[in-house]
DNA sequence: TTTATCTGTAACAACATTGATTACATGTAA
DNA sequence: TTACATGTAATCAATGTTGTTACAGATAAA
C-alpha cells in the first residue's frame, strides 16, 4: 500500500505555480500538466490554500504561492494534503486479548516504535524545500 | 492512509510464539490473542514462514521461531508481511505532461526524495529487534 | 446587467486493499 | 480411520483513491 499520490501532485502544483509565476496558473492549466481532471486539482488547491501555502480566489483565475519557496518544505505539503495522520503511518490492530501478556501490552510496546519510524521519515521531508525541487528541475532543464 | 496492520499483527505473532515457547502456539491460540480469525493468522504465518522467520508444518500444531530473537528486526517482519514495496511507500502520479518542464521532470526529481524518506523510516525499523519488544513486554509484566 | 470564465464543492462510479469469514484440501499422529 | 492441524481459495463488507459530471457562487469585462 502506498501513500496517496496527492502528495506528489501537491508538490507538482506548487512547483508549477512557481515556474509559471509570470503567467496565469489555472486549475485547467495545472490539470493538463499533471494529467488529471481540473476538479481534482481544485480539490487539492483547496487543501493547499487551507494550509496557507497558496492564494487562490473564487472567480479569479490562477493561484500564487503564499510563502517564499524556501519557506515551504515537503513536510508542509505532506501535512496539507492530509495523506498521513499523526502517529498513524502504521496501524495497530485493535482489541487484542487482555488476558494474554502479549495482547494486553503489544499496543503500548509497538506504538512508540512505529512513531519513531514515522518521525524519522517526516524529518527527511522537513529538510527538503520547494526551492530544492524547483532548482533541481531548473538544472535538469538547463535553465539555471 | 495507514500501512496495513499485518505488520503489527506479525510482530504480535512472533512475540507470542517466543513467550509461549514452552507451549503449543497454534493459529487458533494466536487468533485468540490477536482477536481475529485463525485463517487470517495462518495467512500471515505463511508469509513469516516464507521469509524464514518461523517454522511451521502442515498437520502439526504450533509454530516456532526459525531464528534467534535478537536476529529478527522489525524490518524483517515489515518485509515479510509485504506491506510496503521497495521505493513505493509514496506513490507518484503517472503520465504527467511531457510538454511541460515540470511534467517531464517531476517524477525524476521527486523519486529520490521519497526514497530517502522511506529509507530513513526503514532504518529505524532495522535497529529494533524482537528481543527489544519481548523485553519491553516482560518489563511491563514485571517478569523480567 | 448580462455573459463568459473561473473556483468551490458535492455526488457518484470504478477500482484496489484490507480484514473477516467460510469452506475444504492436505498433512500428521494416535 | 479419526481427529485435528495447517494451507489456501473464494467471497464479502468496509474503506480510501481517483476520475467524472454537474452546478452554485464569485469575478471581470462587454
Amino acid at each position: 500500500m502506498s501513500i496517496s499520490s496527492r502528495f506528489a501532485v501537491g508538490i507538482h502544483i506548487l512547483t508549477l505555480i512557481e515556474l509559471n509565476k509570470d503567467g496565469v496558473t489555472s486549475s485547467e492549466f495545472l490539470a493538463s500538466s499533471v494529467n488529471t481532471n481540473p476538479a481534482v486539482i481544485r480539490k487539492l488547491m483547496g487543501m493547499l490554500k487551507k494550509a496557507g501555502l497558496i492564494e487562490v480566489h473564487p472567480g479569479i483565475a490562477g493561484a500564487r504561492l503564499a510563502k517564499e519557496l524556501s519557506d515551504i518544505t515537503l513536510f508542509d505539503v505532506y501535512k496539507a494534503v492530509n495523506v498521513v495522520q499523526e502517529k498513524e503511518l502504521f496501524s495497530i490492530h485493535e482489541s487484542p486479548h487482555p488476558d494474554c501478556p502479549v495482547g494486553r501490552n503489544i499496543q503500548n510496546t509497538i506504538e512508540p516504535l512505529f512513531t519513531a519510524a514515522q518521525l524519522a521519515m517526516e524529518k527527511v521531508l522537513r529538510n527538503v524545500t520547494l526551492e530544492d525541487v524547483v532548482k533541481d528541475i531548473a538544472t535538469k532543464e538547463n535553465i539555471c
